[in-house]
DNA sequence: AATTCCTGTTTCACTCATGGGAACAGAACT
DNA sequence: AGTTCTGTTCCCATGAGTGAAACAGGAATT
């Protein structure tokens, strides 16, 4: 996984500090530096400095500062997967009137691109931007099932394979076994491994060489996500959604 | 404008570095170290940290990462100023056909929290997220106009009046005799100050203490955009919507 | 195929900046 | 007035970031 030799720790503590305002908004000074474990001088230095470049600011407690929504955005829009993906979810959600996303991965981990809401989705408490774990759903179990298999082991050895219902895939065999089949399948399923009551469908958006850039996924209630729908009709919206992309991003 | 005595540079350094590559995609390492001036091996030692970190990716060259996305989106989500206006923004643009926004300010700069394109719309090169001068557009001056002198006498000291057409504001004397007006008026014009051939009206958005904490603005092209449908029809639209923003602000 | 000129990588001293401790001030509450 | 938080500032020691140089690998040149 190449770990890198020196972190500049320096900049490591700045981005925990920017990770903890994250997480706790409007704190201050001396929690900052308890909870970090700190010297509250040190936290007071960065959180300077961190205001200064507008990262964060100060108003009584420290929040987020508005030049990580410009630079987020810049990251977002700097993927051609996002563009082309963008109306295709939209479009897919309309006609099954379920949730869809695009995901994608990097750094070994899943990132929401882009939702869409049909008009009878259920409500999860997912967002675009939001970080995850590959093997815990079907998006993401699309795009390890098209990427190498060192690379797959490389992201278990890192991360683990953290649980989040009892179905979650918690075994490194178990989970080399599924994706085999989904390879073999060409889409993923989800039954509760992510959220208890919610399935999902997911298939790999790929690039020349069939390595996996991202996914897309359809996800509902268990009741509704049932038989064919499940099996059959989704997966077929998914391969000529996910189809169409590819053709477009190798272009054109 | 309380200076930070002693930042940590370590720490500007690696964002200097973050905002080379949102500036430009695809950087290498030489290519960073030989534009900010530093040794190749103090870039690649942040580079490693930060794509470690998911700040950065690396695929042939460096570019943001998906991290910055999550931070954005959150530090959007937490301005309560962001969800009153949304509805609202897109109600007006519909209404005008014009291109609408809300904006705020933060660090003395203006930026774009949330637009709508209305049917007829300008295609303006403006993105959510965007960072500005707040004395180049109406919203900016509305906001202005609602800070105490002192604020304003800073923001002017720190950056200065950039130029960005032949009408920007670009002396003190006269922001402040813009300020006044637009004070007693209760809203803002923008005659060609930021965009050739586009006028614009801005309208403050105000706490319980009248400070402004952002502000709409409807703009499009100057031939449209004329008489009574800037000098009347307009600022009274902005005004009620702005007003029910208030409200609900200090809510409810 | 050999050479040149780019990359990016690694190593290693040196010095400077980081980090922490402690002393300080100001507010909020008792 | 006293207590206990907060955030701020100073300063010193040390540990970490920085840069120079040497290194390796690839691409494009000859």
């Amino acid at each position: 996984m190449h770990e890198v030799a020196n972190p500049v720790t320096t900049v490591e503590t700045a981005f925990e500090i920017v990770e903890y305002v994250a997480e706790h908004d409007g704190a201050g000074v001396s929690e900052i530096a308890t909870d970090l474990d700190r010297a509250k001088s040190t936290i007071h230095r960065h959180l300077g400095t961190l205001v200064q470049r507008g990262y964060l600011v100060e108003d009584g407690g420290y929040s987020l500062g508005l030049r990580f929504l410009d630079l987020g955005l810049d990251a977002r829009d700097g993927r051609p997967l996002y563009h082309e993906a963008h109306a295709k979810v939209d479009e897919l959600a309309e006609r099954t009137g379920e949730k869809v996303w695009c995901m994608t991965a990097e750094n070994g981990r899943s990132i929401h691109l882009h939702g869409a809401s049909g008009t009878q989705s259920v409500r999860t408490n997912s967002r675009e931007g939001d970080v995850g774990y590959l093997h815990q759903h079907a998006a993401g179990k699309a795009i390890l099932a098209h990427r190498s298999p060192e690379h797959v082991g490389d992201i278990v050895e890192r991360y683990g394979l953290p649980t989040r219902t009892d179905d979650t895939i918690t075994d490194g065999d178990e989970l080399f076994d599924h994706l085999e089949r989904i390879r073999e399948r060409g889409y993923a399923f989800n039954r509760e491994e992510s959220v208890p009551g919610l399935y999902a469908v997911g298939a790999p958006i790929t690039d020349d060489r069939g390595v996996a850039i991202g996914a897309l996924s359809i996800s509902g209630p268990a009741n509704r996500l049932a038989g064919e729908t499940l099996t059959e009709e989704f997966p077929e919206l998914l391969l000529g959604a996910v189809n169409e992309i590819e053709i477009n991003l190798s272009h054109g």
